[in-house]
DNA sequence: GATTAAAGAGGGCATATACTCCTGATTATG
DNA sequence: CATAATCAGGAGTATATGCCCTCTTTAATC
């Protein structure tokens, strides 16, 4: 039905429905999908700067500084002015972040595992490959 | 980088960048890929409810009943109570809507060929079916 | 060294998405 | 028939997303 040869609204329909599938199993740490993942590059890179997560992220830059409210907001992550780049953020985990990562890592892999138990393991490593070679004509 | 082996960041950002390119190449008609997605639904359709739109794109009743806003703002859809089922609201096309539909249609066609040059026709439509028919643990 | 170009980030505007609570209408049940 | 269960939407709240414009700060140019 809708949308159903549109490749627009077939990944847009798979991509609401796998957020929600996340959403639900990460409600427990009190973190969106969309958040661990930014704690999750936080926590790795240390000290990172919003073009740097939007990048990351393949997110627009002002997309990233607004995701990053609700996180510095709930006081997850610390966002002050860089000492070496006046133009930077220097974003940074807080003990909060740290702890509420914690929670939410053992929840991922278990959202993980009930999607690839639930759609075959190769089929979802086979969607991952393809979605991130996917190419787009630069107009 | 961000999200590499998760399956939903991974979705995610494939469905950001193609609604991008798809709304790039729509820009033409004013439409955004989701309402020409809503206005190929109503067409077909001839009379929807809410809730019938809402099923057919797999969105959230209330996300439906907002998407059609601006749609009805800009003259694209009518909206207005059913004589039969005082419950329902008869969603149709407008002349402006029907017009619009006429206009975005070859563009679409034209993103479509054009993303299934750039990846391959037959990966995408693999990759399509992959995408419709995954599931989800009830929880 | 002063001017200008470039880069980083925020504010405003609009759409997209889902949840909770609330209202109005239809149907089922006693 | 009255009342409850159900169905359909709306309002409010919050996050997610991207565009444009602007401000500040750094880097480049002369």
């Amino acid at each position: 039905m809708g949308g159903g040869d549109c490749n627009c609204m077939t990944a847009r329909r798979a991509a609401r429905q796998i957020s929600n599938f996340y959403d639900s199993q990460l409600a427990p740490s009190g973190l969106r999908a969309t958040q661990f993942a930014i704690l999750v590059l936080v926590n790795r890179l240390e000290e990172v700067s919003v073009n740097m997560v939007a990048e990351s992220l393949a997110l627009d830059r002002t997309t990233a500084g607004k995701n990053l409210r609700p996180l510095a907001a709930a006081g997850l992550v610390k966002i002050a002015p860089s000492k070496s780049d006046g133009r930077l953020r220097a974003i940074r985990l807080t003990k909060a972040g740290s702890a509420a990562l914690k929670v939410a890592l053992p929840l991922w892999r278990a959202a993980q595992k009930n999607f690839e138990t639930a759609n075959g393991v190769d089929k979802v490593a086979g969607l991952r490959d393809s979605l991130r070679s996917l190419k787009f004509a630069d107009n």
